[in-house]
DNA sequence: GTGTGGATTATCT
DNA sequence: GATAATCCACACC
């Protein structure tokens, strides 16, 4: 039979280092959902660095340290997974050390195995779409099952039960590393965060990350750069 | 104990 | 572009 082939997780290494840092090396690497013997994953295209607790965008703002957040505060190479508006969940990749609640928001995958099973997980009553939306293909290929931070949790079945989870060593969901370095910085597209309208400064800072023109992308950037 | 609004999304105008 | 959907963490009383 097949087998796939080996690749490396993405080691403890990668993780403890600056959250801009892990933004940036973090695209192009492979998340992986392994859910009852089904595995789902994609290759990141988009992310957000959150910067502790001086960031006034961040959910650790202020030195705030609650029982929802406090996967933030461990040492880098673990999830933080929290609940929104009523519906939905988004996922974070704990960089830093421990104690420096310091985050990159994964944004978008570019989905690339088990698409039928997200395919049918994106479909639902409440906060999915339909099975005519979820059916219809968009020239473009399969940009609605994972163009956005809450999309991509819904698509790899990824909700609070995974919040704090191992991403190093764990079984549930890990990364594979496809490139042992980070993309150039001319191939990245940099912006404001998305929604963080509310922060004042930190609104406008450039801490949003993507593949340049990558389809999968939630929001276009507004204005073509390069990160300097 | 109560009130408020969100690191969003799908759908309709 | 507007808005509904819909829960819960958190702030404040």
């Amino acid at each position: 039979m097949h087998q796939r082939p080996i690749h490396q997780r993405l080691p403890e290494s990668f993780f403890r280092r600056d959250a801009v840092t892990v933004a940036r090396a973090l695209l192009g690497q492979r998340l992986v959902r392994q859910d009852r013997g089904k595995r789902t994953a994609g290759i990141i295209v988009e992310t957000e660095a959150y910067l502790g607790t001086e960031d006034q965008a961040a959910h650790t703002a202020n030195g705030r340290r609650t029982a929802r957040n406090e996967s933030m505060w461990a040492a880098g190479g673990r999830a933080y997974v929290y609940f929104t508006y009523g519906m939905h969940h988004c996922m974070n990749v704990v960089a830093g050390r421990a104690d420096e609640p310091v985050a990159v928001l994964i944004r978008a995958l570019e989905p690339v195995e088990g698409i039928e099973i997200m395919r049918r997980r994106r479909i639902g009553r409440q906060s999915g779409i339909r099975k005519k939306t979820a059916g219809k293909r968009t020239g473009a290929g399969d940009t609605h099952l994972c163009s956005g931070p809450a999309k991509l949790c819904q698509a790899l079945a990824i909700d609070r039960c995974l919040d704090g989870a191992d991403l190093i060593e764990g079984p549930d969901l890990y990364l594979e590393m496809l490139r042992h370095r980070a993309y150039r910085s001319s191939d990245i597209r940099v912006g404001p965060r998305i929604g963080v309208d509310y922060a004042g400064p930190w609104a406008a800072k450039p801490l949003r990350f993507s593949l340049g023109d990558n389809i999968h992308v939630s929001k276009p950037h507004s204005r073509a750069k390069t990160a300097p």
